[in-house]
DNA sequence: CATCAAATAAACATAT
DNA sequence: GATATGTTTATTTGAT
């Protein structure tokens, strides 16, 4: 009733409890810091993009400028600045790798302490820098941008006293603007470290050249899924660089303006929503706001927008240039997105075809097929296969291929409500993802695909005490998922439905009010009936447990290189990670206990975490029963729900209010 | 088609 | 009395 729009009105980050101090007490001050500072990554997070576009699109401006009045050069080269950049695109590696390749790509995958030390380090003096040249940067930023207005609205002469101011900057724009691409990379979880990518890493901070970029990324799609292709070439095309892209390109759209909203949206649109749009809907135009990169104009209607549109962003050197920058942008995600991909791939090819099959890149739920198969489950393995679904992992990250199914079918409505999330259990939401996926839900609003018991079971196990109040756990929310951040009255409803339905939340009365702890166990126990026949599953088990410990090792590094760094880079409070890692643990743990008592445990299917402690089961087999473990890859691979809304998601609301 | 789990809504109770 | 917190019931929906 009431009450629930009251809610709605405080959820936001803060403590809406004003009325029960005593109970809070503690418990607030810890969620309060943590809150803290991931709202201030979050925020900053949301804004990186944003700004790092309009940043580069000075650069690039001031630079046409100089070199147009040095050189008189043509109006729209689209030479780029710094012209170095070779290291990365040997190093790079996109998608031209043999399974061969992968094989051994994967054999070193996986990180050692120390370098995984080093790499920190490395971000960690990164990020200073870059916040140091960040600081220095605001305020040249202040002048240039009165400048540039001023030069815009038609002194071109000051362009020139200017230009000289410029040039003593360019250096350290320039620093500023690669730190900033890798660092954003970084945070979103795009940019992952690997060993063999070490290299590569360093070259990208160096200078990606949006050319450079562009026939990296030409490679890395062109080899990669041939075959799903054609809609990605669009893509291409669309950015093309040589075209200076006078027109807001759809493809801008929201990821600018959204900020943090993932690019994927954009990626994903441009290829199926290039030319849907419906009079009064434009890519650039949303919730009353003009979405262009930098612009955050509210406009009552579309007439006012379009006239906006027009005059403010037409084709001039400022619009060219900020569409150069997006275009940058979104070529380094793809870029980054496909060789997530193909990092995952090789790990399932790794872990489970081993040989195996040529058609790798495609498909990676191909592999789980592969996988299944064999052994033991002949028939069985089918139904796992399934899906088209393939990319899963990276779903909120993929969505640009099409190719991939994820995307398609439910994503078209999954933003709404999000009933029925499973049906993506066939995904396979291998911890990486999870973790990759983290940032993506915290800056996306996108739905994740969890249920509300495993995402409240995640909140409560990420606090060293295991136990959360209601609030704390509604902060949680907000904090790691942008989605949540609207509907509060909705959500907070659920949450409380849920605390109180499931068996497995446990509340407990505190001298101060009383806390919500997880009866691990009961979690587990939930809904075994479903699936636990599934004899597919099972005997993929057989066929995972072997792997096991590749899998969780691989599992760890993958921890390692996505989320320490974002963690860290993003200076969110490491105790996200941390809890995490040892959420995951113990669930992990828990299944062990239970062993195959909840092995069949479909629970998996919601939440992405029992995928992982599904893996580590195979460690230790302890299938006493018929199935072994509770899940094996495939199952794995299934439960990760749909990823797929990431890519519907349609532009923002739409339909997601709910409300 | 039946059943189930989860989402969603909402009424209602209780505590602060 | 207004909220926050909990509990419960009903309905809808997607999956199996």
């Amino acid at each position: 009733m009431m009450q629930e729009s009251g809610t709605e009105a405080t959820n936001g980050t803060a403590n809406q409890n004003s009325a029960a101090p005593s109970v809070e007490g503690h418990r607030e001050v810890r969620s309060k810091s943590a809150t803290l500072s991931s709202d201030i990554t979050v925020s900053d997070l949301v804004n990186f993009q944003q700004q790092q576009a309009l940043q580069v699109a000075r650069q690039i401006l001031l630079q046409q400028q100089q070199q147009s009045s040095a050189h008189k050069s043509p109006k729209n080269n689209d030479k780029q600045p710094a012209p170095q950049v070779p290291f990365s695109v040997a190093m790079m590696t996109p998608q031209v790798i043999t399974p061969q390749q992968m094989q051994q790509i994967l054999q070193h995958q996986v990180l050692s302490p120390q370098q995984l030390q080093l790499l920190l380090q490395q971000q960690q003096s990164l990020m200073l820098q870059q916040q140091q040249l960040q600081e220095f940067y605001k305020k040249q930023q202040e002048q240039l941008h009165l400048q540039l207005i001023q030069q815009q609205h038609g002194n071109k002469q000051q362009s020139k006293e200017v230009s000289v101011q410029q040039l003593a900057f360019q250096q350290q724009l320039l620093q500023v603007q690669q730190q900033q691409h890798l660092l954003s990379l970084q945070r979103q979880g795009l940019l992952s470290i690997q060993p063999n990518q070490t290299l590569p890493l360093h070259s990208l901070t160096q200078g990606m050249i949006p050319a450079e970029l562009q026939q990296l990324w030409k490679e890395v799609t062109n080899s990669h899924v041939k075959e799903e292709n054609s809609a990605h070439n669009n893509s291409h095309r669309g950015l093309d660089l040589s075209s200076p892209c006078p027109v807001p390109p759809k493809n801008h759209n929201q990821h600018g303006s959204t900020n943090g909203q993932y690019i994927s949206h954009s990626l994903k649109r441009e290829g199926s929503t290039l030319d849907d749009h419906s009079p009064h809907s434009h890519p650039l135009y949303g919730h009353g706001v003009c979405k262009w990169p930098g612009c955050e104009a509210v406009f009552e209607d579309f007439q006012s927008f379009l006239k906006h549109l027009n005059n403010e962003h037409a084709l001039d050197d400022r619009s060219t240039a900020q569409c150069r920058v997006q275009m940058q942008v979104v070529q380094q995600l793809e870029l980054q997105l496909a060789k997530d991909k193909e990092r995952l791939q090789a790990m399932m090819t790794h872990l489970h075809v081993k040989s195996t099959e040529p058609k790798p890149a495609p498909q990676p739920l191909n592999l789980v097929s592969n996988i299944t198969l064999s052994k033991t489950a002949p028939e069985a393995s089918p139904p796992l296969s399934l899906p088209q679904t393939p990319t899963t992992p990276t779903a909120p990250l993929t969505p640009l291929s099409q190719t991939h199914s994820v995307i398609t079918p439910t994503s078209l409505h999954s933003v709404g409500p999000m009933r029925r999330r499973y049906s993506d259990k066939y995904n396979m939401p291998i911890s990486p993802d999870i973790v990759q996926n983290k940032e993506f839900y915290m800056n996306a609003e996108v739905r994740p695909p969890f249920t509300y018991a495993s995402l409240i079971r995640q909140a409560i196990l990420e606090t060293p005490e295991k136990q959360l109040t209601l609030n704390e756990i509604y902060n949680w929310f907000t904090r790691m998922f942008a989605y949540f951040r609207r509907n509060a009255a909705t959500w907070k409803n659920a949450v409380r439905h849920n605390l109180s339905l499931h068996k497995c939340f446990v509340r407990v009365e505190n001298v101060k009010g009383a806390v919500w702890t997880v009866d691990e166990l009961e979690f587990q126990k939930r809904r075994p009936q479903k699936i636990s026949g599934s004899p597919a599953l099972v005997k993929n088990i057989h066929t995972t447990l072997g792997y096991g410990p590749a899998l969780s090792a691989a599992f760890q590094a993958s921890m390692a290189e996505n989320n320490i760094p974002l963690y860290t880079t993003a200076s969110i409070g490491s105790p996200t990670l941390n809890s995490l890692a040892s959420a995951i643990r113990e669930e992990i743990n828990g299944a062990m206990d239970h062993g195959n008592s909840n092995g069949s445990d479909s629970s998996l299917g919601r939440s992405p975490l029992p995928a992982m402690h599904h893996i580590s089961v195979k460690e230790e087999p302890l299938d006493p029963e018929e199935h072994e473990g509770p899940l094996s890859l495939v199952t794995t691979a299934n439960h990760s729900p749909d990823f797929d809304h990431n890519g519907d998601y349609e532009d923002d609301h739409g339909h997601e209010d709910m409300l």
